[in-house]
DNA sequence: CATGAATGAGTCTTCATTCAT
DNA sequence: GATGAATGAAGACTCATTCAT
């Protein structure tokens, strides 16, 4: 970990409860200020003040502000990483089929779980520190697909690995879409099956007999 | 036009020559300073600095910040809006294998033909007024893409829009995945093939005579 | 209280014996800093630095500089406002003769108590927010007066509210004049006997018994 | 003439009736925008749009914002003066019962004829440079009335121009609460007669033949 | 002469961070 | 440990004034 890195670190570990409970109130905080406010405006005063703490105690667990904009979005991420993990576990040695609609319906009930929360942290993840932890995440997630394709039965990838990150970027951007509202309203009702669908397409394509026409 | 898109309007056209020359300056000055420092160091200062202007001259053109930002944003996107427009029109009545693949290389020629641009402007996407900005344009490009498919003479489509929705942001999130670092280096060569292969195997489940196994 | 009063109002009230001292402290610089450069130059800045605090520690008192100088012009005429008050309060009920020079004196004394403050808060009182407050306090002196003046029992005022208004108003145009010099210097010494006699005149053209030729 | 009162001289002489015409729109342009935005955003640029010209054609005729806005008050002032000096010839001699009320008539004429105007420049009165001004043409309007009434047959002033010192003012404070608006809307109606009830009593006590009591 | 774009010093205001209580 | 007042650097934005066209 470079020094970089080490900055946005938390300054203690949960070790008190009473400190769990006060990083908890701190995330919650964090996220309702992003929601609110925005970005620009999330402000550490303001962050303490909905958390029902006091500034000078925020800086008792984090060292900066990006650092708790860090934390808050590690643990978004992580959540959603540990989601796919489990997905990508349990669909170990299933057929593409039951490989697909699968990971859809875990990525969206970890996505979709809090809409305000995924939405809002959109903003963090661009910003300084953002995109390097989103693609630390990203590749943790791409690796689990990725394995889990490869003991898919049925197909047979080349590289699993970028089919992968092809997979689940393609499903990622129509969830961003649908939560930034980019996506026409009738969507909400049918975005699973479409996801299946598109996902179950794309992978189908590298099915293992090749006796019906591909591509 | 609401009081707030109002107010990221530009502050007077580039009639003269010289008026057109200092925006694009600004404009290039601004996606150099949001590379190199990031959003929340992309200050007025700094993008007039670099643009070789004060930043009175600044507020000559745009009334604040926000609104250079946007418009830079918006030259960006209506160029890849023109780009798919162009494609959609093009490959209007063609079948699917002809649609995908032009539509994938148009999206990528446009998307990519500034990495750094591109890159930059995600920042700028999340902040204040760049959703709205993005879904508006994105809803353009959305519906040309629907045409295009409603025309395709080999598919039909229950509801084009949909289909379009889908199919746009799943090849965004890749993309989008690519210029932030998420994907693998491998992927670079054969990024257009794989948005090819996700994108004909996702429109081809659309398939009018489905003699054929799919899905 | 509407939004744009709301935006004048303190921050946070001087509970601590600290605060209150800042908020004197505040106030007096901003009157000096006021007579020294103008209203034009009384800046933020240039007053938490006489204040001999740092701008930031102003806002936390203050929302913004408006807010800052309507407190101080408050002050200033609610201080005025109590004097007339009690004043009037006093001479319930006495004849002209009595209410007359007394009102004009307790005006004088408060007025020109310090006269370096109330010369530099006329600039304040022509600004935004000013003249609301000073319509506002202005009423309140008013209808003091107006009370009083009814109580007499030596005089009748067809509509005392009126009679108060002019009476009052032509008592401050004099002392007006007085503290921005539009006066001759010899003035000084006699403006109370002045002012009591153009009071006196004015307010017994009102009595009761006209058994006398009156206007 | 010090070189600070220097700097607040125009520029150049109204020789040519273009000139003449051009200054009388900036006067009006200035008065306007001083009425919608306050002294505090009435700058050059927007007075010379506002009167139809560029702000580089203002400094031909201004050398900067303050000599402008200095000009337009003194335009005001001296027309104010005019009517006094004017009235207090014509009433030369008078007995004082015919003096109050043509000088309390001739001011109010004056004042109120473009209230709009008297009451945008209290805020220019107040800045720098607007109080030398007053009080400048104050003390020939002092002069002029201390002169008429040192000519009334009926009455003797021990000291004329202090009399008039205090007549004057006692004038100018409920004009200028009328158009500040401290006064009450039933006043409008009786301001004249009020005005005229408090000089008359008030120049009375000076009355030549005491063979009455009064005060 | 008129024009109005350009300048940049100067304002107000915010906010991350510290530290005395 | 907790608190929140104080700090002051930094940012957005304005505007009087100039001068090239």
């Amino acid at each position: 970990m470079n020094s970089a890195a080490a900055a946005l670190k938390p300054r203690k570990s949960p070790v008190q409860a009473r400190s769990a409970a006060t990083i908890a109130a701190l995330h919650t905080a964090a996220i309702q200020v992003l929601t609110r406010e925005g970005l620009g405006r999330c402000t550490t005063t303001r962050i303490a003040e909905r958390a029902g703490i006091s500034v000078g105690s925020l800086y008792q667990y984090y060292p900066n502000r990006d650092a708790l904009l860090a934390a808050v979005l590690e643990r978004h991420l992580v959540g959603i990483a540990a989601a796919i993990d489990h997905v990508c576990r349990e669909c170990h040695g299933k057929p593409i089929p039951e490989m697909a609609p699968a990971l859809v319906r875990a990525f969206l009930a970890a996505k979709l779980r809090d809409r305000e929360e995924s939405k809002a942290l959109y903003a963090v993840a661009a910003e300084r520190g953002g995109p390097e932890l989103v693609a630390q995440v990203q590749s943790r997630m791409v690796a689990a697909v990725a394995a889990m394709l490869a003991s898919a039965p049925d197909a047979r990838f080349d590289d699993p690995s970028i089919t992968a990150s092809i997979a689940f970027s393609a499903l990622v951007g129509p969830v961003r879409a649908l939560l930034e509202g980019h996506l026409p309203a009738e969507i909400d009702g049918c975005l699973e099956a479409q996801l299946v669908r598109l996902l179950t397409a794309y992978l189908q394509t590298y099915l293992r007999q090749p006796s019906a026409r591909r591509r």
